[in-house]
DNA sequence: GCCTATCTTGAAACCGGTTTCAACGCAAGT
DNA sequence: ACTTGCGTTGAAACCGGTTTCAAGATAGGC
């Protein structure tokens, strides 16, 4: 262990040296504030000569505009408020990351706040973002009632990513979980599985509901009668993969395929499986969900949903500030693709 | 595919209803703004009679203050200002969740910047949040020169994760990366390995010299003898784990037990090691670092070393909070343990 | 040469809070 | 009765910008 652990701060007292402002600059290029000002806004024309003093001023004074005063002068704070859900799973991070690179350059910066996926939690972080007087809101995941949504999209320009809400068509930006869930059960049903286990995320979470409708569709679609032996209710974590194999062996149910909630709880499985002695994909095949970086690198790789979750989040970013901006924008579904890689066999 | 897609925005203007301000709340209640502020601040008694009027008044108007002004007038920001690196390693998204979470219910809200590793990009950010005079400054790896981060120190409350910086002791939190480098190794050598090839990360990056560093101490200390050709330059990438394995086989190189840049790496190369027929731990030992969730559901669960990200992050954003306010705090080195899993054995 | 349109410019108001300062009311001390 | 002192209170200054407004300068039209 090196030296310097455990070390105690020395409440050295933090120097306030005042940073200079608008007005040591306006006495330095011997003009009013509202011409740096102008200057700094490219607002209205400004004498050539002194436009090029106010400059050389904020140069050699090392100027640094005050965006709180001119937030609250202006109007507009240049901040958005970012909800962000801390369920651990990756595909909300991914999001997070890309609203962060959907807004290099922009000039606006991000306030991220936890709702936790709790309704009181949300509704507080909310209210601190609107405190904050932030330009737009972008909610990603969550579970504000609707109602409220439609209210709050009246005051302050929102948009919400992974939720799919009536009539939000050009202000949500989600998947068609639904149809995922379909194809994803589609593709086992093609390689001539039957008995294929579903591993169903968290209870209430609607892309849980909603991949579970589309295998359930899938299994209507193919004639195969659905057999509630096969699904397992549990969360999105790597251990729910590996209680849910453990629960359908011990039980006896009898299956070929696996048709796991996200990618995190197709590894859960895939340890499970092993440890019966049973391979992916010889004897059970398996199917996840979001395409993680991990998964194409599993053992074997994963054949999975994938999930453009680093492009929503770019794509809600950029258009949150056109909307701000009221200009057009265009915010399209993104597809979720069947990644086909090595963990699903035909039936023997 | 569902209905509306590529639906283009309507550019309804958005309304700019202004919310009520103190004065609002102040006539309200037939008192005076300063009475309100302090109620609002606690700063001075206040009658009862006015201070339940004014409550009321801010009940009955829903009255939410304004941030901005509130950091305007009173020099504090109540932000934080965070600097990640998207190098997309989950360590470090890791990391920013726990700065998250650490901020929660302490009043302060974090705005995200990315620093993507680089000089230039870095300092631009940095510049940012300085004009948003954030309270404080919490960043998250780079390679800011440490000349200019002992200038920063003195202008703002700053706390440095992850990177090791000479007189920082209590302002900066990272992990003994050479130690963790040392025990990997030396828990393979434990093993009866000598053969063990190492994955470096990205050249540049210290965590990765630093792991080397280790890693040599190790051999050094057990009396066996440095391979350069045992030692694969890669990056942080699961696709660099499968290159080493495959870059290692090709020239022939023989060994025994690999040492992974980090877990993303130790999936490439474990997959890619299967690719060659060889078994892990049966005939290649692996070791990862970062213990990522992924890990601990790998087939077979990895061996790795344990970094504490989440822990981390929550610990340097509530020392941060102390540190502004200049109260004692302890910024504890946290450990980097080996988990010991199954992805290790002893060589027969 | 005179009037008007346009370009520049500084003073002052404003954004919505906090904080200083002086004044007032009232109870206690002598 | 007269200070003294404390607890309350509102007016006004202030934070650091933006924006309105009116005035002065300049140029163009006749």
């Amino acid at each position: 262990m090196p030296d310097a652990c455990h070390l105690t701060s020395e409440s050295e007292p933090m120097q306030q040296r005042s940073e200079t402002t608008i007005q040591d600059i306006a006495d330095h290029a011997h003009v009013s504030k509202s011409t740096v000002s102008r200057v700094m806004n490219n607002s209205t024309s400004v004498n050539e000569d002194k436009r090029t003093a106010v400059l050389e001023a904020m140069k050699t004074l090392g100027f640094e505009p005050n965006l709180v005063a001119r937030s609250l002068a202006g109007g507009r704070s240049m901040t958005l408020g970012v909800l962000t859900q801390n369920i651990g799973s990756p595909f909300y991070d991914s999001l997070a990351q890309g609203v962060i690179r959907g807004l290099a350059g922009s000039g606006y910066s991000p306030i991220f706040v936890d709702g936790q996926w709790q309704q009181s939690t949300e509704a507080e972080s909310i209210r601190t973002l609107i405190g904050r007087r932030v330009d737009g809101l972008l909610l990603i995941g969550g579970d504000v009632p609707v109602e409220q949504l439609n209210e709050l999209r009246q005051r302050l320009a929102t948009i919400v990513v992974a939720r799919d809400l009536v009539g939000w068509q050009n202000q949500c930006i989600h998947v068609d979980n639904v149809q995922a869930g379909y194809e994803a059960t589609k593709h086992l049903i093609d390689f001539g599985h039957q008995r294929i286990a579903l591993l169903r995320g968290i209870k209430e979470h609607p892309d849980a509901t909603q991949r579970f409708e589309g295998y359930a569709k899938a299994l209507t679609e193919a004639g195969i009668e659905f057999d509630s032996d096969l699904i397992f209710q549990g969360d999105f974590s790597g251990q729910s993969g590996v209680m849910a194999v453990n629960s359908l062996i011990a039980r006896g149910t009898h299956f070929t395929a696996v048709f796991a909630a996200n990618d995190m709880v197709a590894f859960g499985a895939r340890l499970a499986l092993s440890r019966h002695g049973l391979r992916v994909p010889d004897d059970v095949s398996l199917v996840g969900f979001d395409d993680q970086a991990e998964s194409a690198f599993a053992t074997p790789p994963l054949t999975t949903m994938r999930q453009p979750a680093v492009e929503m989040g770019t794509a809600a970013a950029k258009a949150l500030v056109k909307l701000i901006h009221n200009e057009p924008y265009e915010l399209a579904c993104l597809p979720v693709e069947l990644q086909i890689r090595e963990s699903v066999a035909r039936l023997r």
